[in-house]
DNA sequence: AGGCTTTGACCTGCA
DNA sequence: ATGCAGGTCAAAGCC
C-alpha cells in the first residue's frame, strides 16, 4: 500500500535474475521483481549498472592491500564480525557445513567465545580467478563483495533507494559473505598455511549445497530499528525468508534475510539506504550496536561516496578493501571503536534479533 | 500501551 | 491467459 507502485526503472536489464550468479544477482532479484514496482526506485542516472557480481580485482589492484585493510585484519583476529567475515570460523570453512552450522549457533549464542577460534581459521577465498589466483588467497584478503551462497551474503539493493538524498546510496549493493566460490577471507590462516585455504576451497564447493549458517548478521544488529512485516518461505531456498523494515518515519529501507533453522543468517539483502542516522543504542538499547556499526559504516561510505556501487567495487579499489574497510574504520571510530565489537558480542546476546526472535526459531 | 512478530491472504510481475 | 513465485498487507497475538 504505501508507496507501492511508484514503479521507476527496474530495468531487468540491470537485475540478473538470477540467484545464482552472485550476491548481487541476489540483490537484483530479490529488489527486481515484483517487490521492485513497490518501491521508491531510485533515480535511474543512480542505478549502478555496472556492478559485477563477483568482485574482480583489478589489475591494477594488489591483493595485499587487501591485507593491510584494517577489516580484515583487524576484524579477523580481534573482533568477530559478521561483516568483517571473521565471525566464520574455521570449523564453517573448513569443516563440513555442520561444522559451520554449530560454529555460527555458538556464534550466536555466545559471540565472544568465538571469536578467538574462529579467528585463527578464518579464512577468505577470492573467488574471481584473478583473485584467487593472485594472492588474494594468499594474501587473505576477504572481501565480502560478491560472495554469496555458502556464507551469509548481505546485499544491499540500490534500487530501491528511497531515499532521495543525494548521499543516500540507494542502489549500492553490497553483498556480503561467502558465495560458492567466491571469496573467503583468511586472515591469520593466510599466514598460517595454505592447508585451511585448501581445505576452504574444497569445502567451498561443497558448501553450496550446504547451506552455511553463517551469521552474517542480525537482523537488527545493524543499529537501525526494524520492523518484520513478512515471511515467505521462497522457493530456491531452503530458508524462510524474512522481511524487515525500518521503524524509522519515513524511511523505506527494507532488509530481507533468509535464515536458517539453526538461526543462522544465510543471505541478508538490503533495499535502499538510510538516510537517517542512526537511532543508536538510545532507542533499542544496544542492540543494534554492532552490526550496526558496520552498516552504518557501510551507509556512511556510500552516502558520502556518494556511489552506489563504489561499495562494491570502487570501495574495494580505492581503500584496496571493499566494504569492509571502512567499516572496520568506521567501527573503530564510532563511539564503541574495536571495544564495541567486544561489547557487541555482548550485546549481541542479550539484544541480539536473533535470540529475541528465536521464539519461533 | 506501544511496538513487534506471526501468519494467511492479497497483489503484482514474470514465464 | 494462466499459473507460479515473490513481496506486501493487515489482523491477531505476544512481549
Amino acid at each position: 500500500m504505501e508507496d507501492s507502485h511508484s514503479h521507476s526503472q527496474h530495468s531487468p536489464s540491470d537485475n540478473a535474475t538470477t540467484h545464482v550468479t552472485s550476491a548481487q544477482d541476489h540483490v537484483t532479484d530479490a529488489g527486481g521483481s515484483a517487490n521492485g514496482a513497490r518501491y521508491r526506485l531510485m533515480s535511474p542516472a543512480k542505478l549502478p549498472i555496472s556492478r559485477s557480481t563477483c568482485i574482480s580485482i583489478p589489475p591494477g589492484l594488489s591483493p595485499t592491500s587487501f591485507l593491510e585493510s584494517p577489516v580484515l585484519l583487524s576484524n579477523i583476529k580481534a573482533e568477530p564480525s559478521p561483516t568483517t567475515g571473521s565471525f566464520f570460523t574455521r570449523q564453517w570453512m573448513q569443516g563440513s557445513g555442520e561444522n559451520a552450522a554449530l560454529s555460527s549457533e555458538k556464534f550466536f549464542s555466545g559471540g565472544n567465545i568465538i571469536d578467538e577460534k574462529a579467528s585463527s581459521s578464518f579464512e577468505f577465498r577470492f573467488q574471481t580467478g584473478a583473485s584467487s589466483t593472485s594472492g588474494l588467497s594468499s594474501a587473505g584478503l576477504s572481501i565480502p563483495v560478491g560472495l554469496n551462497r555458502n556464507g551469509p551474503v548481505i546485499h544491499q539493493d540500490q534500487r530501491y533507494s528511497q531515499s532521495p538524498a543525494p548521499s543516500s546510496l540507494a542502489s549500492q549493493s553490497v553483498a556480503v559473505g561467502l558465495q560458492d566460490s567466491s571469496i573467503c577471507s583468511t586472515t591469520d590462516e593466510l599466514n598460517q598455511g595454505g592447508n585451511s585455504s585448501t581445505g576452504i576451497q574444497a569445502s567451498s564447493s561443497e558448501h553450496k549445497d550446504s547451506i552455511f549458517s553463517v551469521p552474517a548478521e542480525r537482523t537488527s544488529d545493524d543499529g537501525f530499528n526494524w520492523r518484520k512485516y513478512g515471511q515467505k518461505l521462497v522457493k530456491g531456498s531452503e530458508f524462510p525468508r524474512s522481511y524487515y523494515k525500518c521503524t524509522y518515519p519515513n524511511c523505506e529501507v527494507k532488509k530481507i534475510f533468509e535464515r536458517s533453522p539453526s538461526g543462522q543468517i544465510t543471505d541478508i539483502v538490503y533495499k535502499g539506504s538510510h538516510d537517517h542516522p542512526k537511532p543508536q543504542a538510545a532507542r533499542r538499547h544496544n542492540t543494534g550496536a554492532l552490526l550496526s556499526i558496520q552498516e552504518d559504516k557501510l551507509d556512511k561510505d556510500l552516502s558520502s561516496t556518494g556511489q552506489e556501487d563504489k561499495l562494491n567495487i570502487n570501495n574495494m579499489e580505492q581503500t584496496g578493501s571493499p566494504m569492509f574497510s571502512p567499516l572496520r574504520a568506521n567501527e573503530d571510530s564510532i563511539d564503541g571503536s574495536g571495544s564495541q565489537f567486544q561489547g557487541i558480542n555482548d550485546d549481541v546476546e542479550e539484544d541480539d534479533p536473533f535470540q529475541k526472535r528465536r521464539y519461533k526459531f
